[in-house]
DNA sequence: TTGATTCCCCAAAACGTTTTGGACGTCAAG
DNA sequence: CTTGACGTCCAAAACGTTTTGGGGAATCAA
């Protein structure tokens, strides 16, 4: 309950006085600067937040709205990505924080309470779509914000990104040279920008090399999702004999369905994402991943230099795809 | 930017009625406060959520610390719990926010810095340990709070746990009707409450049914620490015949263990959490939850309640444990 | 001695609300 | 005509900071 004009009358200076030697001025004496510190860390004060950020006019907060839809961003890399750009706010006397869209709320209505009650300096947003009415609105709004994917928005605004299409596009690829030639595909909802772009990297590559592109099935990104797709798959006359999946999740759903489906133990799998539990399925799931270390750094970097007023086009970082190889994607060949 | 002073003046009212008319008050005319909305509506205004704070004195805020350790919260029953918390929450002008801790900080620090920082009315604790700083940290303080897993702490706090013990009891008593003696135990870190009381259920059961139960190993409640936990216990000289474990996530790690080593297709396994993942393991993971649907707005209820001030001795939800019987809890009776 | 410079410090003005404690009419009852 | 009640409205005081724009006392150079 200390505020800074008890403490002030405590030490027998003035707010101004007590203010600026918390916040390091010069133009308090060294020897003040010290005994009101030293006053301060006894009485426990600790600036109002509320004041301060009503007189700043900066809410010192960086929200990033949890999209509660299935498919939630798994918390292997997700949480220390976040950790990781919280530490590096945090020096930047920048706060961030998760927000859970309520039920019965749009992640857009989200926004717009957070942005109109001038809650936060800015925003990173996950689970882009290729429209995204959340950038829109930023963007709109002239609200700081960079996204984990890209969208497909006319301006270009902060992204950082896998790079999705040379991901899939190379994982086709692979297939190919190990002998495969139905090749399917199990894609998650099209209207999520990275499902879309690597669909399309998969695409490329069946078509480059005159193969039909039509052994596609669409699910929700999870483990439901991926296991009716690949029923679905196994089901066709002219069955795949190895799966490319969006996500791991997926993947370990299409696990379930091979294990099920007679013959299903030779047909190859590989994912995107490197969950955890992908080094846990049987078999261990091949998968892919974005590459770069501590990219919670970099989201923070990019936040700031965003709330700095740098250029989109210079906050965009587009990273490279690594293999992570286990089981999953060379059983035919063990088999054989 | 428009702010309550420009609002009163274009409609030629004081900035007190402008702020009652918005706030529903009685002591101004209908049509006044219809007139106002309208305009305000019109301007985009919204109060300066700082500003309001400021005045009021509250936060209007809910904040749930993320702890960084491994074995994160799995999204699937959690962030729906939070959602429908938010949503509760919500209705009574609360926002909830989850708060990551940064890589560097401790949880009792970020609670720290929250409550001296004056920026939450009450927060939302998980993983609750044995012995919680988090709790003692809070209740010196006189910050509401509510724990999702109870803790041991002398005085008492509101909180919603399920019966672990309850659950555990029952399930080794059920697999030593199902014939097995020699049932093991994949224990989570013991500082956590809910581990220790898990591992008490099944070590009670045992006694009572006069057998040892010395086939338990610990292990870090993620795939990786059940997988450990699992290969130590199947390289003893009487390894277990059927396994209960502390979390899925850990008997997901098991499951693998026991497809590497020689017979461990026989030993049965039974976890707790009911991740929707478990549907998709090889085989399909029996388990178990908490029962009870729409725990979100229980909490909310509480929290509510908490930061009204009731006691918190009416404020503690012990919810009972149901099973999940998928396959995985009776291999051996198939395969007999 | 004077004027400029430097070093500390401070009073007061924001920041944008909500709440307190009335003021001013109007109207019906006494 | 007075009185009290009632319906509307408002000025001013909080809430706790940070920042602006100096003020006074040394110190220093001329």
């Amino acid at each position: 309950m200390s505020n800074i004009k008890q403490l002030a009358k405590a030490l027998g200076l003035s707010i101004t006085t007590v203010s600026r030697a918390l916040d390091g001025y010069p133009d308090v004496s060294a020897a003040t600067r010290e005994r009101v510190r030293l006053a301060a860390e006894k009485a426990g004060y600790h600036p109002n937040a509320w004041a301060r950020r009503l007189r700043k006019q900066r809410a010192e907060l960086v929200a990033v709205p949890l999209p509660s839809d299935p498919g939630h961003i798994g918390p292997p890399h997700f949480l220390d990505m976040l950790t990781g750009c919280a530490e590096h706010l945090a020096n930047a006397g920048l706060n961030l924080v998760i927000a859970p869209v309520p039920r019965g709320e749009s992640e857009l209505e989200l926004c717009q309470r957070f942005v109109d009650g001038r809650r936060v300096d800015a925003m990173l947003l996950v689970r882009t779509r290729r429209q995204d009415e959340r950038v829109e609105f930023l963007q709109s709004r002239g609200i700081p914000f960079v996204t984990n994917g890209r969208t497909e928005s006319p301006v270009p605004h902060p992204f950082i990104d896998g790079d999705g299409f040379a991901g899939f596009h190379r994982a086709t690829m692979r297939f190919h040279a190990a002998g495969h030639r139905r090749i399917g595909h199990i894609a998650g909802p099209q209207e999520y920008y990275f499902a879309h772009v690597r669909r399309c990297g998969w695409q490329a590559a069946m078509e480059e090399l005159g193969l039909d592109a039509d052994l596609c099935a669409e699910g929700v990104p999870i483990e439901q999702g991926g296991y009716r797709a690949a029923l679905e798959l196994l089901g066709r006359p002219d069955r795949p004999t190895a799966l490319v999946c969006a996500t791991d999740e997926m993947a370990i759903g299409a696990l379930r369905a091979l294990r099920e489906v007679g013959g299903g133990a030779a047909v190859d799998v590989v994912a995107h994402d490197d969950l955890p539990m992908g080094a846990f399925t049987s078999p261990p799931l091949s998968t892919m991943r974005m590459t770069g270390e501590n990219l919670g750094a970099n989201f923070a970097s990019l936040l700031l230099r965003a709330i700095a007023g740098e250029p989109a086009e210079t906050l965009q970082e587009l990273h490279g795809i690594e293999f992570v190889d286990r089981e999953s994607h060379r059983r035919s060949a063990l088999t054989r």
